[in-house]
DNA sequence: TATGAATGAGTTTTCATTCAT
DNA sequence: GATGAATGAAAACTCATTCAT
């Protein structure tokens, strides 16, 4: 006569594809897109997934830390893509129609959303910010290393050094992706970009060669 | 039959001056920026303020409320000064470095940390967004005026239109704003800074009569 | 038509008698003597007194808190009924049977439990012991208070100091409690108690006029 | 993939030597005197061990089967070094001697706190209690024979049956255990040693042959 | 106008324990 | 013999909000 079995262990999720920590993240991920940060509880998090709340904490102990995860992970798949796009072009006109383009496609398919979202929250959540600064260096020494090739022999070169349009870029960037977020129609970020196509070519024309 | 311990009665606010309705602005403007707007709860703006919360309620009908409250208080007050900054200047170059002494200005005050903070948080609080959204528009209508007052006569007119070069001034001005929150100790910032102020005498001289 | 209250404030529990925070000390008194402290935990409580755990913190500000609390009433409680006690007696014999009078009492109606339970938590709860320690003073106070009048004139008094004499005590006192505590059926606790009031006389006849 | 960052695999603990159960048992001791009960979690003792907190559910079945077989490890070490202690004495002024100077050592290096610990965990715990007050009863055989030994021919032997005395004798010993924990500083606790050296001659006295 | 009391639903986190491997 | 993964339950505590006064 075996005690009733109060806790009956339920079919286990299938495992494997990806890992459940990796699940874990994902699932972070989906519910910071769809909820915001203030909604993205322990609790939403494993709604998402389908899985216990207690899970998060397992894998990363605190809720901070699946977001910082989470920030990583999408991080880290953005910056392939960027460097990717940006390694690509070899003039100022190159680089700023390339960049336009990734922006555009990133704006579209919501996955800058979630580095947005975390970096905005360093202000809602004093916590997160040294994790957050941290995870910027990386964007920082991208931009810093195209500029550097992108701008040598321009008349730009002896203007700014390429840590300072670092700056200039990601404040930029930031400020864009803020912009985005107000914009619920999304017509102000387009007419932004047509913008910077019109503009793109004018710059180009102060490279060496670029007539 | 005592009043209980967690509710020892403050040192009885001095009424009138201002208004209770304003006091309570003041309470959330302080709270926002010592404690960041996750922890800007209710009950820690009452602390702040040292009176009881359900006085946010009873004047602002939500915590959502007071927030937007703050958000216009501190946004009108910024308005205003700028306004009164950028009539004054007259050419490009005058322009440039008025705002720069400005937002110089503003980020050793604070004074702006609070719009930030809340504009970051239309991302982590959906609810907040529509709100904000609205009280961004007067920004816009700002640098619109001043552009098109500004760049009368200059190569840029034909380039972009006033709303046009609005949103990539909103744009920068809340990317520098994040990049200001990241930056702990201001050396990056003061780096942006100084590269602008090296910059804008060229911009100056595309303009007519400025050489 | 308004909207569906989703929240009906239920029927107001009986307010006044004794007011609600009493209440709250009486149902963690209560919990405490039926469940131990291990189980005392908030919700516990509430469910005894039939409140909202949030009650606790309401007033209390922690959990810890109303232990503190609880401590309190039933200490000033027995204190009260001590010190009446011990002030009826004039020679050691008198003390003793008083003492042990009141000891049996205490025993029986299980009022000493929370005293002890406790003081033997600071084992337990490193976070309690200072409260503890703290509302231990009065006890040895009333010891010391008593030994000085009744010790007057005894062989005994060159011996210990009304201080030493009170540490004496108060051990006895805390091993006494703890003992009966594991005593399950109490025939242990009354073979103590009857073995003491087999050695008062003895004690009796070394008081001056004691004979 | 990766194992998860809160369970870095520690230094692999050296195996064998007197037993992975006995390790368990050892950690659990640890814990119990560094933590207290309330925090002796079996992640704690896990960590403390450097082991996996299945462990412990695999060796003992439950949290309370350590911590009772911890209970049993202190309680055995201590009884062992008492009987030593005790066999040695032959008058009550020896016997008092002898003890005092045990229990100054028990006390000064914190051996006997485990032990106090877990009996005045049985107010805490209920479930603990049983088996706490079976580990009880060696400890009275002990006094018990001591005492008979002790003061056969004094005049106590007629006051009083050794069993009695045993009573007394372990409520005391429980309760300076008790009085010692709340004595941060041990000065109280060293006050009351020095009483009773002072006494212990005079009871000395009472015996046959020893004046 | 203002507030103390009260609460339901939520928060993050930790618990003892199980089980497949 | 030993462990990593996983989980349901519960822990302490905070939240925005309401309402009688």
């Amino acid at each position: 006569m075996a005690p009733p079995d109060r806790h009956p262990r339920p079919a286990p999720r299938p495992r494997g594809e990806g890992g459940t920590r990796e699940q874990v993240v994902q699932a972070t991920l989906e519910t910071l897109k769809r909820e915001g940060l203030k909604n993205a509880s322990a609790r939403a998090i494993a709604r998402t997934g389908g899985f216990n709340p207690a899970l998060i904490f397992y894998y990363f102990g605190s809720l901070d830390g699946v977001l910082l995860a989470a920030l990583d992970a999408a991080s880290n798949a953005s910056l392939t893509r960027w460097k990717a796009v940006l390694e690509g072009a070899g003039t100022i006109e190159e680089l700023l129609a390339a960049a336009l383009a990734q922006y555009r496609e990133d704006v579209a398919s919501g996955h800058t959303t979630v580095v947005a979202e975390l970096i905005g929250a360093s202000h809602a959540r004093p916590e997160l910010r040294p994790g957050i600064i941290e995870r910027t260096e990386p964007w920082l020494e991208l931009i810093e290393t195209t500029m550097t090739r992108v701008l040598a022999g321009s008349p730009f070169e002896g203007l700014a050094t390429p840590r300072e349009l670092a700056y200039v870029g990601l404040s930029l960037s930031l400020g864009v992706n803020l912009f985005v977020y107000l914009d619920t129609d999304k017509t102000r970020v387009e007419t932004l970009f047509s913008l910077a196509e019109r503009v793109s070519p004018l710059l180009g024309m102060l490279q060496p060669g670029g007539d």
